[in-house]
DNA sequence: CTGAAAGCGCTAACAT
DNA sequence: ATGTTAGCGCTTTCAG
């Protein structure tokens, strides 16, 4: 078995409760005997059970993560945030993927609640039903989901379709197609309300979808747009975008003299992809810190719950230009 | 609080172990009231916590894992295989990226151990020695890194390699260069293996690097394997391979005409890149399902330690192509 | 400033 | 088949 705190105790001739003090509320025990503790401790290599010292504390120093689908790199980046802000703030990272389904990201956030402090859900997929159900569960924070009176970090969705359509407005396009991501997807319904801002433009938006965030979903949806008749495209995120614009190479539809393609998260390949794809930086890994600050402060009850959003940025790359005339 | 086995207990009036029993081991509790007891558990919501169960079992049902770099899409498709497999036995996993830092990572297993029953590791980076020091800390299963009498999955990365030299020397080319990822890399060691296979083709390999397996390690070593000569390029990974890719494009040279590229991976954007990466497809998602059962059997004490090596299987897209002459 | 003792939620002997 | 009891490793009153 490994070294417990009653080894160290008897290596350093205290009783138990020195030793846990030594370690843990070091102003409460004399400078020498803290000295002599910390060193037996290190000698033994004595590590702390966390689980033991959470059943009676009431904190693991754990935190849990829902993510929708890891292999959309956009979480894997937020996920790279949560992960080195938690680190900074020695708390291990519990993580799950539900596959894209509300029901299973409540099982989840139910199984991991008695064994973390408070679970980040980004995008999270859940019915307001299935969040009734987990909310009292445990401290919850959300990313990119606003839900009443719970914190949340967002990020600035309909800004950043606002921005897209303002700048293919600039560019002379007068109809564009949107690709809708999932029906459950929050940010989904948020990037739809920054679409408003086409008709200020007199811009026709034709609504494709919904689909599934995926590049096959992009590579089927890019024939829709071409039939509709659109000069330009915004795609719910980036992989659906890359499946439009590999398919509208596999076409021979130059992109973008005859469309123009705009993505939505900047993952690290849009800036890869050929053309350069044009999109909305959502800032995930800021996010991800973010969420970690703010779930920090929940628990420690300092008021962490009100945040602005972040901003989001147009990234004009290649995949838009003017309007086909 | 939350509810616990003693409410239980009071609900059903039984006593507490009638309760741990119904719930763990049903066949030592008459039908009857093991009927009565779930029932009253579900009600209340019951949820066992792990942590109090695993400190008196020694099994927490959670798993570890570390991997080098989230941001590399490889590593999130093995978590995706160690996650769905670990959720199929029961278990939870626990998250760390060691940011390609052998130290980092060293330490991360110290401070997993007490709360997991074990941990899958990743391509690690640790050194010799670093290794040493964790090695008793908690059953370890690594991925894609062979240590002496300890369970391991392996892909097979020098077979990969040899695929590709094949591959290139039918093509008709006489010179490649290798891109080398991380010296502190055991699968670049293995590729490398891979290599020797040109001396039968009397194929020249000029060795480049070592790198930081990037994209903009690729970029930068697309004009050095210009300046080499070479007609063709095995990159350590497909991420490196695309920063080849974009370089060579950026500069004009046409691929595969006038250079063959390779990567290794077979991330999801390497079928998407234009044109299509040829790579070396590892199998992640299957290597971290298999990694979890490993783990799974060692916990067992049945014998899970060996193994047969994972197939690896070159997949040749658009990348490579006859020598230019 | 330090030690003894209680107990967090649970399981595993040991009784009955 | 079920109840009682003793801890798992730790922190935290409560005494000294």
């Amino acid at each position: 078995m490994a070294v417990t705190i009653q080894d160290v105790a008897k290596a350093a001739g205290v009783s138990v409760s020195t030793v846990s003090r030594a370690l843990s509320s070091p102003e409460m025990v004399r400078e020498e005997t803290r000295a002599r503790v910390r060193a037996v401790a290190e000698r033994l290599g004595y590590r702390p059970n966390l689980a033991a010292r959470g059943l009676i504390t009431g904190r693991t120093a754990n935190l849990g993560v829902i993510v929708p689908d890891l292999t959309n790199p956009f979480f894997p980046s937020m996920l790279k945030g949560v992960q080195a802000r938690a680190r900074e703030a020695a708390h291990a990272v519990f993580l799950a993927d539900s596959q894209e389904d509300g029901a299973q990201e409540a099982g989840l956030v139910a199984a991991m609640a008695k064994q973390v402090d408070g679970v980040i859900l980004c995008a999270s997929r859940m019915t307001e039903p299935q969040l009734e159900e987990v909310l009292g569960l445990v401290p919850i924070v959300f990313i990119n989901r606003a839900v009443p009176a719970r914190p949340s970090v967002i990020m600035d969705n309909a800004g950043g379709t606002r921005q897209a359509v303002d700048h293919l407005a600039a560019l002379g396009h007068r109809h564009a197609a949107y690709l809708n991501g999932p029906r459950s997807s929050w940010t989904n319904r948020e990037r739809r309300k920054g679409l408003r801002r086409a008709e200020r433009h007199g811009m026709k938006v034709t609504h494709l979808g919904p689909f599934a965030p995926r590049f096959e979903a992009g590579q089927q949806a890019a024939d829709l747009v071409l039939a509709a008749g659109a000069t330009a495209v915004i795609a719910y995120n980036d992989v659906m975008a890359l499946g439009v614009l590999a398919r509208l190479a596999e076409r021979g539809v130059p992109v973008p003299a005859r469309m123009s393609v705009v993505g939505c998260d900047d993952i690290s390949f849009a800036a890869m992809a050929t053309p350069a794809l044009t999109t909305v930086d959502l800032r995930g890994e800021q996010a991800g810190r973010a969420a970690v600050d703010t779930l920090l402060n929940v628990l420690a009850e300092r008021d962490g719950t009100r945040r602005p959003a972040l901003e989001s940025a147009l990234i004009v790359r290649a995949s838009t230009g003017p309007a086909p005339t």
